[in-house]
DNA sequence: TTGCTAATTAGCAACTGTTGAGAATTAAGT
DNA sequence: ACTTAATTCTCAACAGTTGCTAATTAGCAA
């Protein structure tokens, strides 16, 4: 995700509107590398402007994801985690305390056992302990 | 999975009780490699005894997920996806017709960017699009 | 075969995360 | 400042799933 000054700019470019409270998302999600819920940004958000509203936030982020600035991710955790890291990279998710860690591969694995499927994107969710949880 | 016959003993070995609505779906889910949802289940499931209850469905999955004969895949479609195929293998699914085909990776692949994570389980999704689909 | 009892079923309400709708407000270009 | 389309907030609706409970039933034992 780029930057609160630049993402104002593309917001304007595109016939968006910059609020008070896209200002205040763009800079609780720029560098956040929580990959948090909306619920979690609400209350985040919440602090800083009493008042804001879980839908604005929700608007915002499919606005956000909408234009590839943020990728909305599903663990199957019950509410959906929001990445403003884009650039390819995997996941590590701790059973134990739920959170969601960035991690590499050396290399995108090859698949076999399907013929003519074109593959857009392929992601690994790793699952286990962590390293806080296993002490 | 294991078969009906096989895990009518494994049911009535728990505790469980072998009824009419759990055998139909221990047969609807044997060697289905179509990682059926819930309610598609429920649906081909009401053709065979009509008035069979959703919430008898996902009873019987639930039990039958927390005895290990089935995994419950959350691939962020809206609905779980029950896969009665407990092996190794990965998923590619469809952007397109939403199926979701079995596959396989020669080597489980390292990550990096994590110390001291242990690492339980490792889950591949392939998003693209299906042969029948490009056509 | 019959009876007992705990497990199961069906039906429906409740729950969670998310989106729809609409009246009031506001950003931002003129 | 004025205009207007975009946004915000509130609240209702939605989908998938689970909780609850009275009525039913599987499975065991007598
Ligand atoms: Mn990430
Ligand atoms: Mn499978
Ligand atoms: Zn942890
Ligand atoms: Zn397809």
């Amino acid at each position: 995700m780029r930057s609160p000054a630049e993402l104002t700019q593309a917001f304007r470019q595109t016939g968006l509107k910059v609020t008070p409270q896209r200002q205040l998302l763009f800079r609780l999600l720029h560098g956040n590398t929580s990959h948090p819920s909306a619920d979690v940004l609400f209350a985040l958000a919440s602090k800083e402007m009493p008042g804001i509203s879980l839908r604005t936030v929700y608007q915002t982020l499919n606005d956000l994801a909408s234009m590839g600035e943020l990728h909305s991710i599903d663990f199957g955790t019950g509410s959906a985690r929001f990445d403003p890291n884009v650039t390819d990279h995997q996941h590590a998710v701790c059973n134990e305390c739920g959170t969601v860690h960035d991690v590499h591969v050396s290399r995108a694995p090859k698949m076999s056992g399907l013929e003519g499927f074109d593959i857009h994107d392929a992601h690994i969710v790793y699952r286990g302990v962590c390293a806080d949880c296993a002490s």
